[in-house]
RNA sequence: GGUCGCGUAGCUCAGCUGGAUAGAGCAUCUGCCUUCUAAGCAGACGGUCACAGGUUCGAAUCCUGUCGCGAUCACCA
């Protein structure tokens, strides 16, 4: 039982045996520094209950649990506020419980619980990943992990936009400028070669549009007939068809493009554990959008075109599917969801990925499948994040101001090489090691520069200046993981014992009281499907710790017990960092 | 124009279901490396929590309105 829950439950005793009155809950804050106490009831929400005097309630109560509870030691009120000092006894126990613990926080999922889906990622499939996509990714990864760590089974998935004529595009420009060229002869990244035809293309047709407008045609007229537009709407006819070299060309292209994101997927650490392609759930949506038609759900109009009808949820009329027949993207979704939880019949719930700016399509969606009366409809969860934005405003390809995934994950690892190498702590390591080493660096930064914003707000991104490694940031708590290894190293005894002190340094306890909290953090972070949460608590911890550590000698303790207690306590500390890294997606290193 | 989100120190961000005098980092300034890694620690400076009302013992937090920024309102995905 939680500090909390053990004198929540001693103040709704007292509450009863003092003035016989009923209290639901109890509400807690942590006490304030300049008052004598570690944990602090609020007693005005009481008033409700049990008409007083705050300051006499508090008091009544206070006296209570010093009498009955244990751990209390003593109690203060100011005002309306129950200042309570724990016994030392309550952490020194509640540590020698963690202490074996390596998992300490997380909670084993049970097979049988309903999993979680979360999909992520899911990039266009004609331009190389950029800075937005690394948000995507980081959020979508950690959010799985964190689900896990609160003990849901987890599905990560990628829905796969692979039809269109986008990639159709990408195709015409290779086949008329590309001379054959492939990944392996250029030394490009399949993603980047495909990109780079994708703006050829997008070029050689404004040319075309230009040129026919100087021969008289109006600017409509030259968009939809330019030559190159033909040809690439002739080849997603084809492809439709199944022509077998059109295929064969998208399948080789598609492939140039995965190939590259899988690089990308890997340097930053995060994976799938299934793919789900449009080309194969969109008739699955189809046969759904004629069954909500029989029942109802949808409406079809004089055209041929389906709709449904959600202007008594506060919301327009919203389209299903096109007059003639085919598929929108809402039609997609609904298969995409209606699919997966065929195949995995164990989902209960799916958190979706994806940028503010399709709320609305999310808010319809989520409608719209309760309105064909899955029961999973409910539990499903629109992960929502802000634009990542540059000073000058939206990453614009056109305008050369994207900032690359690749590119980005290079410099950070340098700028990590150049601070590392003033520093220089690394002496007697191998360049392979080092090198190792500020990608690791580089990428916590990255990583954590992302994670530690809430997701709902938007971050500008200023590429001039570099990321910081000072302060709130994950270098700085990858350096103080790394110094309690050094200090584990040195310590000359055996780790895990359970430890006996009697009383605590006020540095030591601080440090517990922070330690106390990571279970709850995790539940508050699924809850709420924030990294930031973690990452700001992760911080929390390090600053604590790092005060320890200057104010407090560790190896150079009065007595064995101490010494034992306080490595046992960097060595939780360290732990604790690691899972919450893990979490986040970010490594730490043994030194640096 | 309708809808949704955001607005907290010069900058970047915390602030949980309302609680005590609003919290960090960066930047600026002052101390601390012959003691466990100074990517650190201790401190100073810095605020009309966009603005105006309301709800109550109490509001950065909840409600309404105004302003500013962004997104969205396609038979695109």
């Amino acid at each position: 039982m939680s500090l909390q829950q053990s004198i929540s439950n001693g103040v709704i005793d007292a509450m009863k045996s003092i003035y016989g009155a009923t209290l639901e809950s109890v509400e807690f804050q942590a006490t304030r520094k300049e008052f004598a106490g570690d944990i602090t009831v609020v007693v005005f929400p009481m008033l409700r209950v049990v008409k007083g005097n705050p300051v006499a309630i508090g008091t009544g109560i206070g006296e209570y649990l010093v009498e009955n509870s244990d751990s209390v030691k003593a109690f203060n009120v100011v005002k309306g506020f129950l200042n309570i000092e724990i016994d030392d006894a309550f952490y020194i126990n509640f540590f020698n419980e963690i202490l074996s613990n390596e998992n300490y926080g997380f909670v084993t999922p049970n097979e049988d619980d309903k999993a979680v889906m979360v999909e992520y990622s899911s990039p266009n499939t004609n331009k190389p990943l950029h800075l937005g996509h690394i948000r995507n990714n980081l959020l979508g990864y950690s959010v799985a992990e964190i689900l896990k760590a609160s003990g849901s089974p987890v599905y990560k998935t990628q829905i796969i936009n692979d039809r269109g004529i986008h990639i159709c595009k990408s195709m015409i420009a290779w086949q008329k400028f590309g001379h054959g060229e492939t990944p392996e002869s250029t030394g490009l990244k399949g993603d980047k070669l495909v990109g780079n035809y994708y703006v050829k293309f997008d070029k050689e047709y404004k040319q075309e549009i230009s040129n026919l407008m100087a021969e008289g045609m109006s600017e409509d007229d030259a968009k939809k007939q330019a030559p190159l537009l033909i040809e690439a709407q002739e080849m997603l006819r084809k492809w439709e068809a199944g022509d077998e070299a059109v295929v064969a060309l998208w399948e080789t292209m598609n492939g140039w493009v995965y190939d590259g994101f899988d690089v990308t997927y890997k340097n930053l650490g995060v994976d799938f554990d299934c793919y789900y392609y449009e080309s194969n759930t969109y008739l699955l949506g189809k046969e759904f959008v004629t069954e909500g038609l029989k029942s109802g759900v949808f409406f079809q109009k004089e055209d041929g075109s389906v709709w449904c009808d959600l202007t008594e949820d506060g919301l327009d009329e919203k389209i299903v599917l096109r007059a003639d027949g085919t598929a929108v993207y809402m039609t997609q979704d609904i298969g995409t969801a209606i699919q997966r939880i065929k195949d995995y019949p164990n989902v209960g719930g799916m958190v979706y990925t994806v940028g503010n700016e399709q709320d609305y399509h999310f808010k319809v969606l989520f409608l719209i499948l309760k309105k064909l009366g899955f029961v999973w409809a409910k539990n499903l969860y629109h992960l929502s994040y802000g634009m990542v934005d540059l000073p000058s405003g939206k990453m614009k390809s056109r305008e050369g101001t994207v900032v690359d995934a690749d590119d980005l994950i290079v410099e950070m690892a340098s700028t990590a090489k150049a601070i590392s190498s003033e520093l220089g702590k690394l002496e007697g390591y191998s360049e392979e090691d080092k090198n190792k080493l500020y990608q690791i660096i580089g990428l916590g930064a990255l990583k954590y520069y992302i994670l530690k914003v809430d997701p709902k707000k938007r971050i500008l991104f200023d590429p001039k200046e570099s990321i910081d490694f000072q302060g709130n940031t994950g270098p700085f708590i990858q350096y103080t993981y790394a110094r309690i290894q050094s200090i584990l190293r040195k310590a000359d005894f055996n780790l895990g014992a359970a430890v006996s002190v009697t009383a605590l340094h006020p540095k030591e306890k601080e440090l517990l009281k922070q330690i106390q909290l990571f279970p709850e953090v995790i539940q508050n972070a699924a809850q709420n499907h924030s990294p930031a949460l973690i990452a700001n608590y992760t911080y929390d911890l390090v600053k604590e710790f790092n005060s320890f550590y200057q104010n407090v000698s560790i190896l150079g303790a009065d007595s064995d017990d101490e010494k034992a207690f306080r490595v046992n306590l960097a060595q939780s500390v360290g732990r604790i960092i690691k899972n919450a890294f893990k979490i986040l997606g970010i490594e730490v290193p043994e030194r640096m």
